[in-house]
RNA sequence: GGCCUCGUCGCCAAGUGGUAAGGCAACGGUUUGCAAAACCGUCAUUCGCCGGUUCGAAUCCGGCCGAGGCCUCCA
């Protein structure tokens, strides 16, 4: 069993080139932080959370940087609209970045270095990259010369013939070949001064694909074993960042390229498009979160492998009555399983799921007795280290949460008075599996808990007051005579105290061991 | 025009040479005062279409149809 990782540049599956026990450094291209996340900004921190997780689970060391883009276009333009500085707004949205992470509980990176920090040194690639020939000055910009790179264009497999064939792209004069990529921006007088920076090219502001290059060279060093990013930034982001930092260093940038797969939607017409905030179909992450959990979104970004397009089916974005596309209405519901079974395990076993202990290593002692628990932490693994099937991995999930609530029910275990003890032993093994493998997806089973902005713990005061009643009503109905109008009414009533709830958001569920209610919506 | 994906049950989705995981929805049943939840059962002889290779193909090859991404900022 080992570890087989797909790399854009190979265009195939590959063994992992490392070790358990060994470092194994992670570069993910980051926001420009210029505008509140949206879901899409969440796929590759997700996917690469997971990654990570699965990689020290193995046994590996793993060293993970994303870096903050907080000098660009964009941001100085939006500053203008808001009439606010580059900084203050890059400060407020990468605030909302960090906030939307801990959310979906990508808790793994270790270093977010921010452009503006790094220009002196990439004004160093820069000035190095024009002394090898590599790059040259035209009117305050610096260029980087693709036609001095052989192996230019080699990770998306395009020759700069092809593209300037298809260009639709009006050539800049001071070019020498339309492909060729701006290393420095002169500055411009209608921008800012914090946004000047001085060099030997002159006062200006580096080009977009320089500061990854710097980024990643300076925090983890040539060769990066994985960098990973959106497929939309293969080209022409990637393609450049690889020949700039390929020419700089002249050894190899990167060991391994993984490319995520893009949000797709449907418009109520069935057109299928991505998400893009020029199209005007984005769903920001703080909106989706007053409807679903973080826990349910991450699941939701799982649940398809991360180089397949996920689908968010379709949404009729114009229409609040449709808060949320159709494809997460409907993961969470599927979510609600996992919520579900984490109440029955506090409830069975008096502890929160998520505080169940469990091993965090692969190699760390546990014994598995049941032959289910054993195929399912194979399957598991199986699927994890065949490029990281997360899709397959929460199949395996799915199918053990259903046969420990079997076991759950065949051994009375919700009730500690009838509970089969040997059964009980072994719904605790499977439990703390669940917990070990949902954790490697960076899963917690939690369900929506912060619909309201008032006071939680009155909240839930109101409710359990609510619930005592309307036990008392149903009580007295049980003992009235069959036939009594008054046993009808009663129950009449607590039915639509329960109705009344769920059209609220609540589900009320009535056990044989008591009622709970739940967040629903 | 060039490069590249994808098309598996009503919907989402795993499976990439050995005879179709899983989730949502739906339908029976157990349970319940009724629900909900949980459990039991049903739910693709078939993987866009047509050919080919093979003992064997959803999986490989060719063609066709359909959807999308990138080539300009984009996670």
């Amino acid at each position: 069993m080992s570890l087989y990782v797909y790399s854009t540049l190979s265009r195939c599956k590959q063994p992992f080139h490392k070790r358990p026990g060994e470092t194994v450094t992670m570069y993910v291209c980051g926001p420009t932080v210029y505008k509140p996340s949206h879901i899409g900004h969440m796929v590759g921190p997700v996917i690469f959370d997971t990654v990570k997780r699965y990689l020290s689970w193995l046994g590996y060391r793993v060293t993970w940087v994303v870096n903050i883009t907080d000098v660009d276009d964009k941001l100085i333009e939006r500053a203008r609209e808001l009439g606010t500085t580059v900084g203050a707004l890059a400060r407020e949205m990468t605030q909302d970045y960090f906030r939307c992470l801990q959310a979906l509980n990508v808790t793994g990176i270790d270093h977010f270095p921010r452009a503006t920090e790094y220009v002196p040194f990439m004004v160093e690639i820069i000035q190095q990259l024009e002394a090898q020939g590599y790059a040259y000055r035209a009117d305050g910009d610096v260029y980087f010369d693709i036609s001095r790179d052989p192996d230019y264009g080699k990770l998306c497999h395009r020759d700069a013939e092809q593209m300037a064939a298809g260009a639709r792209l009006e050539i800049n004069p001071k070019k020498r070949n339309p492909g060729d990529f701006a290393l420095w921006k002169a500055a411009r007088p209608d921008e800012p001064p914090e946004v000047r920076f001085d060099s030997p090219f002159g006062p200006g502001r580096p080009g977009w694909h320089i500061e990854c290059s710097a980024m990643s060279l300076r925090l983890l060093g040539a060769p990066i074993d994985i960098h990973g990013g959106g497929l939309d930034l293969q080209f022409p982001h990637h393609e450049n960042e690889l020949a700039q930092s390929e020419c700089y260093t002249g050894t190899e940038f990167v060991k391994i390229w993984m490319h995520n797969g893009l949000l797709k939607l449907r418009d109520k017409d069935g057109h299928e498009a991505k998400m893009a905030g020029s199209l005007g179909n984005v769903l920001n992450v703080v909106d989706a979160l007053r409807h679903l959990s973080g826990d349910a979104l991450r699941f939701f970004i799982l649940k398809t492998h991360y180089r397949t397009p996920i689908d968010l089916g379709i949404w009729d974005w114009h229409n609040p009555a449709t808060p949320l596309p159709q494809g997460l209405v409907e993961a969470r519901k599927a979510h609600e399983n996992f919520v579900r079974f984490a109440e029955r395990v506090r409830a069975v076993l008096g502890i929160p799921f998520d505080q169940l202990p469990a091993p965090q290593r692969a190699d760390e002692a546990r014994s598995l007795t049941h032959p289910e628990h054993q195929a399912a932490f194979q399957r598991f693994r199986e699927y994890m280290d065949d490029d990281f099937n997360t899709g397959g991995a929460v199949g395996v999930l799915f199918e053990l949460v259903h046969h420990l609530n079997r076991l759950a029910d065949q051994g009375h275990l919700d009730d500690a008075a009838t509970a089969d003890t040997a059964l009980l032993q072994t719904f605790r093994e499977g439990v703390v599996l669940v917990r070990e493998l949902a954790n490697i997806l960076g899963l917690t089973f939690q369900g929506l808990t912060t619909s309201w902005s008032g006071d939680h713990h009155l909240v839930a005061q109101l409710l359990q007051l609510l619930i005592e009643l309307r036990g008392q009503l149903r009580d007295t109905a049980k003992t009235a005579p069959k036939e009594a109008p008054l046993r009808t009414s009663l129950f009449q009533l607590a039915d639509r105290i329960r109705a009344r709830l769920h059209e609220l958001g609540i589900a009320l569920e009535d056990r044989p061991t008591g009622t709970t209610w739940r967040i629903i919506h």
